[in-house]
DNA sequence: GGCGACACCTGGAGCCTGTA
DNA sequence: TACAGGCTCCAGGTGTCGCC
């Protein structure tokens, strides 16, 4: 059950929401030999293929188990988040991952990520890019998010600061020069942003991934 | 497809820290 | 002490998402 309140599960009927401890994930990294440093979920909010097939069976197998006996459902849960922390640890953690992993989407949709990727140092609004897709932008906020599992100004967002870690870690500029290069409107937006990510500072991060 | 409430982003101001 | 770089705060603007 969720450690904190989530007021998404308010808004709607039926919300399926692993949280798993850190120290799960260290332990497990620690025996994969995965990573030596704390896990970092940049890539998590993305959906990736492996993690979302193995959650959707997680949830379809207590859907059609509700009713069994507990003890099976917990062994089946316990082994399945095993899993899935090392589904984590392997496609999602690292902020040493700066490609965003490949999905298949609607033509229109691809058409607006590549622009993006193409030019995601500009000042991209909603508007532009529903133009790109040739829809309403509501429409294309909803397809987005459908196809995605981000809305578009996140996955934009989120591609910025992927795009920024390698001039992070291996050159000298500023985190000023950095952020503004990369197409975030203000330095405070990028720390802001960091800050929300990897729950630490652009600086602290360039401290920790230094050789 | 469009609306409205609310969450999130933006950007300026100001504080903190390190350096000359 | 002055200055530069990094960071946080906050009010106003913008984007998101559930609902119709």
């Amino acid at each position: 059950m969720p450690s904190v309140d989530h007021k998404q599960l308010k808004a709607t009927k039926e919300k399926f929401l692993v949280e798993i401890q850190p120290s799960l994930l260290k332990e497990t990294a620690l025996q994969l030999g995965i990573i030596m440093v704390e896990p970092e979920f940049a890539l998590l909010p993305y959906k990736h293929p492996q993690i979302h097939k193995w959650t959707s069976f997680i949830r379809e197998f207590l859907m059609i188990n509700r009713d069994s006996n507990s003890m099976s459902n917990q062994l089946f849960l316990e082994n399945s988040l095993s899993q899935i922390a090392i589904f984590m640890l392997q496609y999602g953690s690292g902020s040493h991952q700066n490609q965003f992993p490949k999905i298949i989407s609607k033509q229109n949709i691809n058409r607006v990520i590549e622009a993006l990727k193409d030019s995601y140092q500009d000042n991209w609004t909603l508007d532009q890019m529903s133009l790109v897709a040739g829809m309403s932008k509501y429409q294309f906020a909803h397809l987005f998010k459908e196809e995605i599992g981000l809305s578009p100004y996140s996955w934009l967002q989120l591609y910025r600061l992927l795009k920024s870690q390698e001039q992070l870690i291996q050159s000298e500029q500023s985190i000023l020069t950095i952020a503004l290069g990369n197409g975030f409107s203000s330095v405070s937006t990028y720390n802001q942003l960091f800050k929300r990510i990897y729950n630490k500072t652009p600086t602290e991060f360039r401290f920790m991934h230094r050789p």
